[in-house]
RNA sequence: GCCGAAGUGGCGGAAUGGCAUACGCGGCGGUCUCAAAAACCGUUGGGGGCAACUCCGUAAGGGUUCAACUCCCUUCUUCGGCACCA
């Protein structure tokens, strides 16, 4: 009754492994398409995230073949990582041991998805000969000055004991674990990703197959504000207090300045005045509460005066200076210039405080010019210099840059620009990760391991217990070593890198998998690269999409590849839910894909989860809506059994314009609307009846879809070939258009009525037919039209 | 606050200037059956009308156009990123 899927998926998968089916070899002489998947993390079961990512991929990439390219489609596992040392402490093994074993479930999951994998290139990062090339890459980074030591306030997760970069703060919170983040002053190692911050904001100009919403992320991420770095003169003293704008435009509105309360001027300011046990109080209280809740929600802004004054440089007017909580001393120099009439928590802070205001930017040049006085908040948009000194007059836009200008001419200011972005912490205090291949000698201090010696292994069992502390450092036979310069006893660093550096490059490495002089085979690289589509989802749209393009620009810069960027094409997509919640253990709303497998077959599910919504949509997981995927196939599998030697005429056009509209969807991965459409011949074909002609090209466009299932009836029709070995159906343009057609007859743009006529009717003749319908009768009234529009094949528009 | 994406039947969604709701799910009616399942056929935006038919309808309001889900302006809502960022 039912077709045997569980047969014919376990027959295929079977054959296209042993005939080696998806092995890619670079060619020359053919186009390439290098397709990629995000690869996993091998937790040992594949959700149903996995399943829509890897299907989608799956489809493109049989779908390129079918076109002739020369595809590849890796596959690997992003194999280093905590969960394995947590699951290790509770199961009582080893991580080794449970990520090997995870892997093998994994790759067996996978393979019951009939995904077209070349399973020749899998590569793991937690394979020494992988994690090799992470140190050789570090090592090339250090020589560059580009990966260095140093000691700071890091980003500190209590409960994963580890330290995290600034990417994975996700709100204050560990993006593993969820809980808080700590601050802490330690000595860790740091990648020089700001060297590149430019490039890596520039560049995203060239991503246009890139979402935007990716892009608006990095471009937020790496924040770059320009401004001015202008410099107040303390009164009666020789210090000098830089303060960074982006509204340089309003400097001669600058009645105060304020300092964040950890600056290091303040307590020099504020000795011997009269304010200074006040203030010391104030900056006490303040250093009390945690960063979360001075950010948190409408926080009233505090603040007290020190006693001092500056001068403001461009008109010499002595200006109190401030400590509040409001600003912050990681941001710009510390400190600002308070502008109350054109800022609104300056604003606030001064009528708090009755400082004095001054307008400098009127609305317009008609409005009269608002007083300080009258205000009842600021005014942050564009207008009119006034106060100003010689720019009065001017736009405030043009005063920007000419009184920034004028600032660094006279020596009061400098034109700078402020980068949100920060360097990469990448030491981690846990065991499964790349040792970072250095060695510290009492005598040579800081010395990277010799090339010659990588790779510094992993050993194979270090006491970790997630109490804290790096494990390695426990292993006196892993620790103790000859120092490479001078040869007296030296320590290993103990830190292992953060796994996000061993799948900022896994791409380049899947074009040479086995190569041993290099992480990758140049020239392999060069017919590979780049990633012509790459997939995966938007939790990554920082911080694995910005570390690799770092790396790509890095290995650009080595001179191993002549590209930038590594991602020609980008597709996130949209999570699976489930009662539109995403599905997660915790709530118990889990749709295991295995049973959906045993229950309809690999083939349904991929159909499903393709036709359910657009890959970059959420997807709601509807269990009818599998059932319905399950019996169209089953509709279709009934059809073999009746094919007529010819069919109508009017079936073979359909077939045609079929072919175009499925070959258009599938080249923008529009694949729920490609299976609309060759549902809706099928329904024909269910009717009709189709010749063997336009089955196989029906059983060639669900292929990529459903590739068991198509398989299957490929070769029972006779085919001794794969169907994956034939060609991607042509369409003939002459047999898209009909003969007749229907048009639509509209009057003042209303459909009133609908006519057949002949395709090559000629214009005129068709007017004076539509204008003669009877239908029309009643909304015409006798009365002549103004006007006839004629949209060719498609309508007539009678205005009145 | 700034940046980005989106808002269409009961539901998933289709249509990027030319017949709104393709395709599927669900619903309703029917065929087959002792009955059910499966399969097949028909129907399914809302209001009015016996009917032919007609009016309304794509978050809200305005505009451009012979014609607007689609383009422009204003507003609202939801989601995502950044944020006392100077």
């Amino acid at each position: 009754m039912f077709y045997n899927f569980k047969e014919i998926e376990e027959k295929w998968q079977k054959k296209w492994q042993e005939e080696r089916v998806f092995s890619a070899q670079a060619d020359p002489a053919r186009k390439k398409y290098y397709l990629l998947e995000m690869f996993p993390y091998p937790s040992g079961k594949i959700h149903m995230g996995h399943v829509r990512n890897y299907t989608i991929g799956d489809v493109a990439s049989r779908f390129m073949t079918l076109k002739g390219y020369n595809v590849m489609h890796p596959m690997g596992f992003d194999a280093f990582g905590q969960p394995a040392e947590n699951a290790a402490i509770k199961n009582k093994t080893k991580p080794d041991i449970w990520t090997r074993k995870c892997i093998k479930e994994m790759e067996t999951e996978l393979k019951k998805m009939g995904f077209s994998y070349d399973w020749e290139r899998e590569v793991s990062t937690c394979n020494s000969d992988y994690y090799k090339w992470n140190q050789w890459i570090f090592l090339k980074m250090f020589e560059r000055g580009l990966a260095y030591k140093k000691a700071s306030a890091v980003n500190w997760c209590p409960s994963c004991q580890t330290t995290l970069a600034n990417e994975e703060v996700i709100e204050g919170a560990c993006w593993r674990c969820h809980n808080k983040v700590e601050q802490k002053d330690l000595e860790q190692w740091y990648l020089k990703i700001t060297d590149y911050k430019e490039k890596l904001l520039d560049d995203l100009e060239q991503l246009k197959q890139w979402p935007e919403r990716v892009r608006a992320m990095q471009n937020n991420w790496i924040g770059k504000s320009s401004g001015v770095e202008i410099y107040f003169t303390v009164k009666g003293s020789d210090k000098v207090i830089p303060v960074f704008t982006t509204r340089a435009d309003t400097i001669f509105g600058a009645t105060y300045i304020v300092l964040a309360p950890e600056h290091p001027l303040v307590k020099e300011l504020i000795r011997g005045k009269s304010e200074e046990e006040a203030a010391l109080k104030f900056i006490d209280k303040v250093s009390g509460e945690s960063k979360a809740s001075r950010v948190s929600g409408e926080v009233k802004k505090e603040g007290v005066f020190t006693g001092s004054f500056a001068v403001n440089p461009v008109n010499n007017e002595e200006v109190p200076v401030w400590v509040a909580d409001y600003v912050l001393m990681e941001y710009g120099t510390g400190a600002i210039m308070a502008v109350p009439t054109h800022d609104q928590r300056d604003f606030l802070f001064a009528k708090e405080h009755r400082l004095p205001m001054r307008v400098v930017i009127q609305p317009s040049a008609v409005s009269s010019q608002p007083s300080a006085e009258s205000m009842t908040e600021a005014y942050e948009g564009d207008g009119i210099q006034v106060n100003s000194g010689e720019f009065d007059g001017l736009l405030n836009a043009e005063g920007k840059l000419k009184i920034s200008e004028w600032m660094e001419k006279k020596g009061i200011g400098k034109i700078r620009t402020h980068w949100r972005l920060r360097d990469w912490l990448i030491s981690r205090q846990r065991y499964w990760g790349t040792p970072i291949p250095i060695i510290y000698c009492p005598e040579c201090g800081v010395v990277p391991v010799p090339y010659g010696d990588l790779p510094v292994k992993l050993p194979e069992e270090a006491p970790f217990t997630g109490e804290g502390g790096s494990p390695l450092g426990k292993v006196e036979d892993f620790v103790r070593v000859k120092c490479p310069k001078c040869s007296g006893d030296a320590r290993r660093e103990t830190d292992t890198m953060a796994t996000f550096f061993d799948s900022s490059w896994y791409f380049l490495r899947f074009c040479s998998p086995r190569y041993d002089q290099a992480p990758f085979d140049r020239k392999e690289a060069a017919y590979w690269m780049k990633v012509d589509q790459y997939i995966g989802g938007i939790e990554h749209a920082i911080l694995h999409l910005l570390y690799s393009r770092f790396f790509t620009k890095f290995f650009q810069d080595l001179e191993m590849i002549d590209f930038g960027e590594p991602f020609e094409k980008l597709l996130t997509q949209g999570m699976v839910l489930k009662d539109g919640e995403v599905m997660s253990k915790s709530k118990g709303n889990i749709v295991d894909p295995d049973s959906m497998i045993k229950d309809y077959g690999a083939d349904a599910l991929r159909l499903f989860i393709l036709f359910a919504a657009p890959p970059e949509t959420e997807l709601e997981w509807d269990q009818r809506g599998l059932e319905g995927a399950f019996k169209f196939l089953n509709r279709v599998w009934r059809i073999q059994d009746n094919l007529k030697d010819k069919a109508d005429d009017s079936l073979r056009r359909s077939l045609h314009r079929t072919v175009k509209k499925v070959s258009e969807d599938f080249g923008e991965f529009k694949f729920n609307t490609a299976i609309a459409g060759i549902m809706e011949l099928t329904n024909a074909v269910y009717q009709s009846g189709a010749d063997r002609e336009i089955f196989e090209a029906i059983l060639i466009m669900l292929s990529p879809i459903i590739p068991h299932f198509a398989e299957e009836i490929w070769q029972a029709l006779g085919h001794r070939e794969s169907i994956f070995k034939s060609a991607w159906p042509e369409y003939d343009p002459g047999l898209l258009v009909e003969e007749s057609i229907e048009m639509v007859i509209q009057v003042n743009g209303k459909v009133r009525s609908k006519i057949t006529v002949a395709r090559d009717i000629p214009e005129e003749k068709l007017k004076e037919l539509a204008e003669k319908d009877e239908k029309l009768a009643p909304w015409l009234q006798g009365r002549s039209p103004r006007k006839v529009i004629v949209v060719p094949h498609k309508l007539v528009n009678i205005v009145l």
